[in-house]
DNA sequence: AGGTGTGAAACTCTTCACAGCA
DNA sequence: TGCTGTGAAGAGTTTCACACCT
């Protein structure tokens, strides 16, 4: 997911596992839309269909947290909000700063997302000076060269960049030298990072190309199941004359 | 990751496994940049450095799609981009929709990387009325009264959402009934789609928290290191008085 | 009765390490 | 010699199913 390493290699020592972690956010949504309705237990079967996921899965889940529900009886909702919220860190106000205020930028700092659980944008910064001092979510958007100044000054350990793919490399080198630990980076490169920095990465077209391949099996399937070619286009001989199917052949239908 | 039901369920049929297509995109991505470079091979060990993986787990991914490689030379790049674009379904073109034209909706259609590979923006849709026929990145957006529509005369399977949160639901039961089967979910809400359909969610607030989390741990080694307290907070008193640490009890330093 | 917490089984994914081909 | 392709081992994740508590 990031080029930084992995997070505790080997001995997990409190080890909650990533898997878990990913999903600890999405309980806390739901279990926040049902404390917003006042709703005070609930079950793992209940809570698991709000969030998406399957009921054991989340009691395993929730397993790594402590032991937070009553049997019989649910988890205390308000009672696991605040526990989630703690376990996720969100319990401080995390500063963040964006980085490339384009059409993307600004679209995330106009996020109330943002604002509601445990972050706060501290900052604006984009590299054109024409952007400087415009306000864009009510933030005045700042110039690239305050970027250090800004990071120490507020105590930002959270980067998100929003610029074009091929400023994002040395963006993120100048927010970890400025103490920046955490990336969020929507630009299309890996970018790659010293041990100990975590990034994360929001990649439009890898989304959808994941969607394209599923799409071309549904396609493949009907075709399948109406008696036509499955497998993708011709195999055309490409430079390499020795290609084979996955595992040995496919006993597939061969196209024309 | 979606709400849909899993693909290939117990049976792989042409199997290709799930975290070797998440990472096709990738590959794909540092092989084109390669192509442009001109370079007309490389080995498993570069490319895999190039896309931020080790380089194992790349010849794994491609000893799925079969064998592409040269032993003792490397795989030829315009040959696997070819191969790889065939395997993702990018070697035709996938009319998209985008709903919800807000800032974020309007930085999607900027998005450059949309149209670049196998992707066409086929129409911009908002409910607001005071949006139709206003251009967003040179195409006008149409009124969602008009969805089914469009749908049908462009042959439309994915749907990407970009609405409001409270939107999204019923927006991807339009888009599913006109026939969408696939659909990029950017509301922060869980989708309930039947079988059959994919979806997939991009999160800014759940990466954020992910992000938080970790930070919250290199904030905790670090104390730890100078010897002061670990867990996060105190553990107050709640509603369950019966709760326990992770595994059996955590014997860390208890603060005051 | 009802629903959590969890060992154990099943499955998926990653990494190792090396046989075998160019 | 150099690098791919891949069995096998290992790590991580999900699911099952049921003991156990309320």
């Amino acid at each position: 997911m990031a080029t930084g390493r992995n997070h505790r290699p080997a001995t997990r020592s409190r080890g909650i596992p990533e898997a878990t972690v990913a999903r600890l956010p999405l309980y806390l949504r739901a279990l926040t839309a049902l404390s917003e309705r006042s709703v005070p237990t609930v079950s793992s079967e209940e809570l698991a269909a709000a969030a998406g996921v399957n009921s054991a899965k989340l009691r395993k889940d929730f397993s790594y947290l402590g032991s937070y529900g009553t049997r019989g009886v649910g988890y205390d909702v308000e009672y696991l909000v605040y526990q989630i919220s703690r376990e996720l860190g969100l319990t401080q106000d995390w500063p963040v700063v964006i980085v490339g205020i384009g059409n993307l930028g600004a679209a995330l700092a106009n996020y109330g997302g943002f604002a509601s659980r445990g972050f706060r944008v501290a900052a604006l910064i984009d590299a054109d000076p024409a952007m400087a001092g415009k306000p864009v979510a009510g933030i005045p958007v700042q110039h690239t060269d305050e970027l250090e100044k800004i990071i120490k000054d507020n105590g930002v350990s959270i980067g998100v960049i929003a610029t074009p793919a091929g400023a994002a490399q040395q963006v993120s080198e100048r927010l970890i030298a400025a103490g920046v630990t955490s990336i969020l980076n929507f630009a299309p490169t890996v970018l790659s990072v010293p041990e100990g920095v975590d990034v994360r990465k929001v990649d439009l077209s890898i989304e959808l190309q994941i969607l394209a391949f599923h799409e071309q099996r549904k396609a493949g399937e009907e075709a399948a199941a109406s008696g036509a070619d499955v497998t993708p286009p011709p195999l055309r001989g490409g430079p390499a004359a020795n290609r084979k199917g996955p595992d040995g052949d496919v006993p597939a239908v061969m196209p024309a």
